[in-house]
DNA sequence: CACTAATGTGTACAGTTGTTCACTAATGTG
DNA sequence: CACATTAGTGAACAACTGTACACATTAGTG
């Protein structure tokens, strides 16, 4: 009788509850952890709802990642499009890096989370996304002419290993408060030495190499 | 009347259900997705005895933390015994690396997933082990005068970088089977050349800083 | 050897879970 | 505009969850 069920705009539920999802996530709860009847709740949505747009919770997890890669590409373009001088290439990618990781928060969280989580194809499919992410940036070296001495395995390994080493850092600022911009500091600053200390060694790779 | 509870040693139960969440953990589950019926379940105990030992699963997680680190120390024992020339201390380190991985999979699959976990206290536990890790290695570094031009910070850093590029290797080699020869000595290769690269950085730290 | 603290057991219960089912409203297609 | 499809709803269920309680057994103490 008075059941106001409506239909919005189609895939609305569905963006609700990949939302809420995020949002446990943000409240710190593993994502491997949440239920189905948790997140249909946190999203205002009755729980059978839920299997019209999933088929179980690692379903909605795979969906994340697709849009976790989307959130990749946006931070990639605005890289490539920002980073003018290439002296300061490192700095300003870690920035961007950074803010790229407190706007989207959740999305980075449930990725790190995802790394070592309990679904292999999630697991799968973040690897995939770095490693595209690694390739893009080799890619983006190379077009710099930044790499000229490096053969493609060694760049690969290089790029793999900054990819790794940024992805780490990750969790180190998920750790701290968004707001607390002296620890976020401490990890932009150790992260770009971190990254200045791999392309010294790489930039003198093949000397040492003998 | 047919009633055989019988303590064995003290602590017996303990670990037991210690292992029996670590069995968990090795077979693909999250240890954030856990519960305690489930872990008395596997370790083959009755559900109110979990109460004996431990306040919830985060308490007992604590004490997985506690444990990893005696693992680790057993580790850095090993290798500060084996590693006997400078030219190979990478490889002979990694390999060590890689067999106690292999041989404690378990613990070392519980530490991936706390890293991202969602306890704040198994988190710093981790993390709090790690950054002990990288403290040893930096004064092994130094005992063995390797690095008589890095100002401790900068030790410290590429301590840090190393502890972390292992610890990310270590989540390739639990992605795949233990008897995967082929995979594993891929990623043994590939920490290799990881960390041979920071360690040219750090050797041509100071000359390129000016 | 008696006694206490520690450990293990069985039962119980209320709350939550995933999933199924039949039903209804809105949507877009012809 | 009729109609098939899609999306949302509520009630129901059996299975499982964490936790509390009272009780039984053992280990180690003095």
């Amino acid at each position: 009788m008075a059941d106001h069920r409506q239909r919005r705009k189609p895939g609305e539920t569905r963006e609700k509850l990949m939302n809420a999802a995020l949002e446990l996530v943000g409240k710190g709860r593993h994502f491997a952890s949440l239920g189905i009847r948790e997140v249909t709740r946190q999203a205002g949505v009755v729980p059978t709802s839920f299997y019209r747009h999933f088929r179980n919770m690692d379903d909605l997890g795979l969906q994340l990642v697709d849009e976790l890669g989307l959130v990749l590409r946006r931070m990639m373009r605005e890289a490539r499009g920002n980073v003018l001088q290439a002296d300061k290439l490192i700095e300003e990618s870690v920035g961007i890096f950074i803010n790229h990781a407190q706007s989207n928060r959740n999305f980075f969280l449930f990725m790190a989370q995802g790394l070592a989580g309990e679904s292999r194809a999630v697991q799968e499919g973040i690897r995939s996304e770095m490693r595209f992410f690694a390739s893009e940036l080799a890619n983006d070296l190379r077009r710099l002419r930044l790499a000229e001495h490096l053969s493609d395995k060694d760049l690969d390994v290089t790029c793999d290993l900054v990819v790794r080493t940024v992805a780490f850092s990750l969790t180190d600022l998920l750790g701290v408060a968004v707001e607390d911009d002296y620890q976020v500091d401490q990890i932009r600053k150790r992260t770009t030495h971190f990254l200045q200390l791999i392309f010294v060694g790489a930039a003198n790779w093949q000397s040492d190499k003998a």
